[in-house]
DNA sequence: AGCACGCCGACT
DNA sequence: GTCGGCGTGCTC
């Protein structure tokens, strides 16, 4: 027998089938991970397909070992060649992301711990009559033993290592491993019906028909989308299925899944960066064994090797970091729309503020659209008060608080209530400025002005991280009046300390949440103090339940609105939505004040009302006189190298090589055209880029001939990576 | 990706 | 004479 195999190397050179021999004494099955030689090495393998017979002239060698630990179900492989041609990725990186990283390095191992238990063919009675009076400590260990096994290092703090010590010696006791299981919740199950609203039973009935069928479930926040996840579930795991659940990364907090182990138990496995690798480990294997029925987690999980899966659930679906946009780069929503359909079961996409394109499906017809119209408490959502920062000027005040805001924040503090202030940049100053010949200091490794940190004292660049010393005179004019731009978090805090001394104010944002916890020490601290404010970025904005804010101030909406970008109105649109959504979880009746300087904008407008139907109304409208997506497929081909010009010299036979496709596709050709990437260098590396744009109706393989085209120069020296309608064209 | 093979410069 | 630089090419 013939196994076909793809060997654990990231090389698009061998990157192909290598067929290898099955030996007799090895049941190597589709699917196996297994160790097979490679010209003079040893490498990790993938056993895609067993064959009767080679399809080469080669002389073929064994296979070598089957590798435990690791399975590739036949629905990952399929899924790993459906990624091939979506994405023209290579096969082994498709692989690698149904392994877990913690199992294909080898470096993680089941944890085992020593324990202690009476050996069984010793005489413990006629030991214990033989034991002078004195060794009161072995008489008690063994009596204590005589009740079950214990950790012996648990015994030894009891009955001190000396005497355990003897026991073992004189074989009254023995040392056994047992496994640990490192999951990091393992709660029992206990059930708390909570009474659905007919909206919320409604979805359910739907979902729970566990059809081939996608939903969206629009609910606003509050809705209560997550009881309805949960009771889908319960209806799944009844018949037997099991249930994927993917939430943004930023809102794994405990309390969601706190939600779901305290309902479903040891059922559920969790899988975010926020686990060691040990307990990341465990909980793969608990997926893999059929132990964990339930899995939780952040985009990869989407890769777990569940089986019989019954219905996904993607989360806030418009977050962008459902998008892979390194290595493997991948869109979630189109893999589990893959798993969904091989399972036969339903896909659900949960928001309170849909993207476009998706929305636009449910319109379509393609995906059916479930609607959670109320708060399960009842609760109004805030009120949002449009705040004209120009008018603000006009009266004399040139702060970066308006007036509206900071007497609610007076008013706020004064009843020992809570406040956000929610601004789009980190650090302090977005940039300095040279004011007699308008210098800007900007990164000597990549294409971005440096941002001003005054915690620290430098000049940070937010694209790699690199530090600096901030300058104190320009380098090109040695004029010493430079100057601080924009504001950032940093800055408010500062402001606002002064305005309120006595008021506890904390920042949360990339800088402040280092580490494991970052959040939630930040978090908990807030929720200790009232008054109290805090100010973040749209860290701020995602998930996290504030029960007592009674104010948000959004200090300057536009910056997310003029970022030019097709996507840009409908990103400030959900941040405000979901900021907004922080004031008055409990009680109702908080208020939101939205600065911009241009507040007749539909987005505001719109946003102000929670009128996201208005709002689809006329940005679906926008796009399709500009012709972006979901009118249009949208091409990015990023050319990447140390050298300049190598890099541009690839980019010019990258669009030269495609210029046929523009004559040949020429009706369905929106745009085409090679330019510098709006990030021009990034951590020393210059960046170029080929944009195509088509029209919606071109078919997948208008892409596969753009693919092949670029695959020709994959093996040069320059990175190339085709996207297919990126979330951010940076 | 690795690792071997292979063909030219500065050393004991 | 040989040790070793890294260009090229192959891996079932």
């Amino acid at each position: 027998m013939i196994a076909k195999i793809i060997v654990d190397v990231a090389n698009g050179a061998v990157d192909r089938i290598f067929e290898y021999n099955i030996p007799a004494h090895l049941p190597v099955k589709k699917g196996d991970w297994v160790v097979v030689p490679f010209g003079p090495r040893k490498l990790g393998g993938f056993v895609l397909e067993i064959s009767q017979s080679a399809s080469t002239n080669h002389t073929l060698k064994d296979v070598l070992a089957i590798k435990q630990g690791g399975k590739i179900l036949p629905e990952m492989i399929e899924l790993c060649k459906f990624m091939v041609e979506k994405y023209n990725i290579k096969m082994v990186d498709g692989l690698r992301l149904c392994l877990s990283s913690e199992v294909r390095s080898e470096s993680v191992h089941e944890k085992t711990i020593l324990m202690c238990r009476i050996e069984k063919s010793f005489d413990t009675q006629k030991y214990l009559e033989a034991l002078p009076a004195r060794s009161q400590k072995q008489r008690a260990a063994l009596e204590f033993l005589g009740k079950g096994a214990e950790k012996k290092s648990a015994l030894e703090n009891l009955f001190g290592a000396s005497a355990i010590k003897t026991l073992l010696q004189k074989g009254a006791i023995e040392v056994f491993e047992e496994k640990q299981n490192r999951a990091p919740l393992a709660l029992a199950a206990h059930k708390r019906k909570v009474d659905l609203n007919p909206d919320q039973a409604l979805a359910v009935e739907k979902i729970s028909a566990f059809k081939r069928e996608t939903f969206l479930l629009f609910g606003v926040t509050g809705s209560g989308k997550t009881e309805v996840y949960m009771n889908v579930i319960d209806r799944a795991l009844e018949q037997g299925k099991t249930a994927i659940l993917l939430v943004p990364e930023i809102s794994l907090t405990p309390q969601v899944f706190g939600h779901l182990t305290n309902r479903f138990g040891e059922k559920v496995a969790v899988l975010h960066s926020g686990l060691s690798r040990g307990e990341r480990f465990d909980e793969w294997n608990r997926i893999q064994n059929g132990k964990a029925q339930v899995v939780v987690g952040a985009r990869s999980a989407i890769f777990a090797p569940l089986q019989n899966v019954g219905v996904i659930f993607i989360d806030e679906e418009h977050e962008n970091s459902y998008t892979s946009e390194t290595n493997p780069r991948y869109k979630t929503e189109e893999i589990a729309l893959f798993r969904a359909r091989y399972n036969n079961c339903p896909l659900v996409l949960g928001s309170a503020t849909p993207s476009i394109e998706t929305f636009e499906k449910t319109q379509s017809g393609d995906y059916v659209l479930l609607r959670l119209p109320h708060r399960v408490h009842e609760t109004d959502m805030p009120s949002v008060q449009i705040v004209d920062m120009t008018r603000e000027i006009r009266m004399g005040n040139d702060s970066i608080f308006s007036m509206p805001l900071l007497n609610a924040l007076a008013d706020c503090v004064k009843n020992k209530k809570q406040a956000l202030l929610f601004l789009n940049r980190r650090g302090f100053s977005s940039f300095l400025r040279c004011v007699d010949c308008g210098f800007i200091a900007s990164c000597t490794d990549c294409e971005a002005p440096l941002v001003y940190h005054k915690e620290g004292n430098v000049l940070k660049c937010h694209l790699c991280g690199k530090a600096y010393k901030p300058l104190t005179h320009c380098p090109t004019c040695k004029s010493t009046n430079m100057r601080l731009g924009a504001i950032g978090t940093q800055k408010i805090v500062e402001e606002i300390s002064k305005l309120f001394p006595n008021v506890p104010i904390l920042r949360m944002d990339n800088d402040t949440t280092h580490g494991k916890n970052g959040h939630q020490k930040i978090l908990q601290e807030f929720a200790k103090h009232k008054p109290a404010i805090l100010v973040g970025t749209q860290m701020i904005a995602k998930g996290h339940d504030f029960e007592d804010v009674d104010v948000v101030g959004i200090i300057d909406a536009d910056q997310t609105l003029y970022q030019t970008d097709f996507k840009s109105a409908e990103r400030t649109f959900q941040l405000i939505t979901q900021v907004s959504g922080r004031a008055g979880r409990k009680n109702g009746g908080g208020k939101v004040f939205l600065q911009t300087y241009n507040p007749r904008h539909y987005v505001y407008t719109y946003a102000a009302n929670y009128n996201f139907l208005g709002f689809y109304d006329r940005e679906i409208n926008v796009r399709e006189t500009t012709n972006f997506p979901p009118f249009a497929v949208i091409l990015r081909i990023l050319i990447s190298h140390e050298n300049e010009s190598v890099a541009y010299a690839q980019t010019k036979e990258i669009f030269d090589e495609l210029k046929p496709l523009k004559q040949k596709y020429g009706e369905d050709v929106i745009y085409f055209a090679a330019m510098k990437s709006p990030y021009g260098r990034i951590k020393s590396k210059f960046r170029f880029q080929v944009l195509m744009r088509f029209t919606k109706n071109i078919k997948d393989d208008i892409i596969k001939e753009v693919y092949t085209a670029v695959n020709k120069f994959s093996t040069g020296k320059c990175q190339i990576f085709v996207e297919i309608n990126p979330s951010s064209l940076s």
